[in-house]
RNA sequence: CGAGGUGUAGCGCAGUUUGGUAGCGCGCUUGGUUCGGGACCAAGAGGCCCCGGGUUCAAGUCCCGGCACCUCGACCA
């Protein structure tokens, strides 16, 4: 990659201040803004772009499964929240009310929605009536609300943008398939198309989600070392649908009430694609929901430039066939500013085209992951463009993975993981002897949460990390987002 | 919600100590020369100095009171 020094001036440093560098790319690749409201962001085109590529994505993939999309409202009674005591326990600080209309008081206050289990299981209340309706797979794209104290751009907005799915099921057994079922979706999603590895496990009861029986999750590691939550698959039990009455008449022409499942992942990925593959340059893109995979920077001298800029029309039509192309023909700009300003944005490959490469028959592609460049004769460069995309992605990828494995760290000593969390934190798979004050007292001694009980293995001995209580329970820790 | 910090041109800041004509860099506009890793010259445009009171002949600057945002902590996708 060569000398750092000279590439990009206008963001901070990722090494030295890895908070103020997410934020400054986040602007300076015009992904978000801060918006009038506080803790409200607007969502620019390219952010908006790449989330309608990560929609569009995911959305295949919960449709192969069987899921349709509905829509719900975005206002829910007062009443309805409270009925599911844990959920609105949980809720209830960051819910945002509608208390009038115009200027009368409304006979009952709405919430908008924190989530939507509620609103969305007073309707299946009223749709299902047989075993024959069961089961139920819908999915909702929305906006939903929460009034955070403390908010970072993605990571942490009073308002975001989410899919929630919900299902009801006949059997507990059926239900807790379709939880597992929906973490292996996310799990190949992250994975394959954000090229973010990602470990999959089981919530503690501490972390689980309000009203749910058991939460399962999948945690990304980001490269300062914090660990965030990516997504999270609940199994809801008959909870929900015991508030709501959400009953069905069986085979055996008994009454009984649905098992449930919720699940979502939201905008706050963006910010993980960002932490887990933006470096000094700024923002690196996954080829697969890069808003622009490949952006064709001419060399524009005054000699040469009308047949190279109709070289960048024959290469741009080309290309549109296979991918996300687009030129940067602008004459105020420099080719090097030009360089700068698309590295910036993530583009996965830069196309580079002048005089000399005319005569040569071929362009230069530069890698945006490794900044290696390659001449590429013009004979095959679909081929070439994407074979190099896939290696794009698969680079991001096994980089990403990499560092996960070199910032997992098995750990039986507290002073130990007290150190880690001071100095290279990641993950630390740890004994827990499954007690929640260990967990809490954990939490208060260091900032470290147990991230998730890992799926998968094997009971293996051990002494709890912090009573030293022996125990066969091995969970992952980490400070989290 | 606690502790700090910051509010001056679109952005980043100086000016506040010691009150006296509103500044710098980047960006923006126009014209020209350039173009293989953030080019250069020239001429321009752009201000409720966060808001409200007060002191003063005079306030960006001093006093009082608000508000907003950011960072770090406690809680959450």
């Amino acid at each position: 990659m060569g000398d750092q020094e000279g590439f990009v001036k206008h963001i901070a440093s990722k090494a030295e201040d890895f908070s103020q560098w997410y934020i400054d790319v986040v602007l300076r690749a015009e992904l978000a803004d801060y918006a009038p409201v506080r803790g409200c962001m607007v969502i620019r085109p390219h952010g908006y772009a790449l989330w309608e590529n990560m929609q569009s994505l995911l959305d295949a993939r919960l449709k192969a499964t069987g899921h349709k999309n509905a829509y719900f409202p975005l206002f829910i009674p007062e009443s309805f929240l409270r009925k599911e005591a844990e959920h609105v326990e949980g809720f209830a600080p960051e819910v945002a009310w509608v208390t009038k209309a115009g200027n009368e008081e409304l006979p009952e206050p709405l919430v908008v929605r924190p989530t939507s289990e509620t609103v969305i299981g007073h309707m299946y209340a009223k749709w299902i009536k047989s075993w024959r309706d069961l089961p139920v797979l819908i999915n909702q794209w929305a906006n939903v609300v929460r009034w955070e104290k403390t908010t970072r751009l993605f990571l942490r907005t009073s308002e975001f943008l989410w899919q929630e799915g919900h299902t009801c099921h006949r059997t507990a057994e059926e239900a807790e398939s379709e939880t597992l079922k929906i973490l292996e979706v996310y799990r190949r999603f992250l994975t394959e198309d954000l090229a973010i590895p990602v470990v999959t496990g089981q919530k503690t009861e501490r972390e689980k989600f309000a009203g749910a029986v058991r939460t399962y999750c999948i945690e990304a590691l980001m490269t300062d070392g914090r660990a965030l939550q990516a997504g999270t698959s609940h199994n809801l039990g008959q909870n929900f649908a015991k508030v709501f009455d959400i009953t069905y008449l069986d085979e055996d022409n008994e009454l009984k009430h649905v098992w449930q499942t919720s699940w979502g992942v939201s905008t706050r990925l963006i910010g993980g694609i960002i932490m887990v593959h933006g470096d000094e340059r700024g923002l690196a893109l996954p080829p697969k929901v890069a808003p622009v995979q490949v952006v064709i920077v001419p060399i524009l001298a005054a000699s040469s430039r009308e047949v190279v800029l109709s070289a960048v029309g024959g290469i741009q039509e080309r290309l549109s066939k296979v991918c996300r192309v687009e030129a940067d023909c602008r004459e105020e700009y420099s080719p090097g500013w030009k360089f700068n300003e698309w590295e910036l944005k993530g583009v996965p490959i830069r196309l580079e085209i002048g005089p000399r490469d005319l005569k040569a028959g071929q362009v230069i592609l530069v890698r945006r992951d490794t900044g290696e460049k390659t001449a590429v004769p013009m004979d095959g460069l679909e081929t070439a463009v994407t074979n190099m995309l896939d290696d794009v992605q698969k680079g991001l990828y096994l980089k990403a993975k990499r560092f996960v494995e070199d910032n997992t760290r098995i750990v039986e000593d507290y002073d130990t993981f007290k150190d880690i969390l001071e100095t290279r934190r990641g993950f630390m798979d740890a004994p827990w002897c499954g007690d929640q004050a260990c967990e809490t007292a954990i939490k208060e001694e260091t900032g470290a949460t147990i991230r998730c009980i890992p799926m998968g293995r094997l009971p293996r001995p051990g002494k709890c990390i912090h009573c030293g209580k022996d125990t066969d329970t091995w969970v992952y820790f980490a400070r989290a987002y």
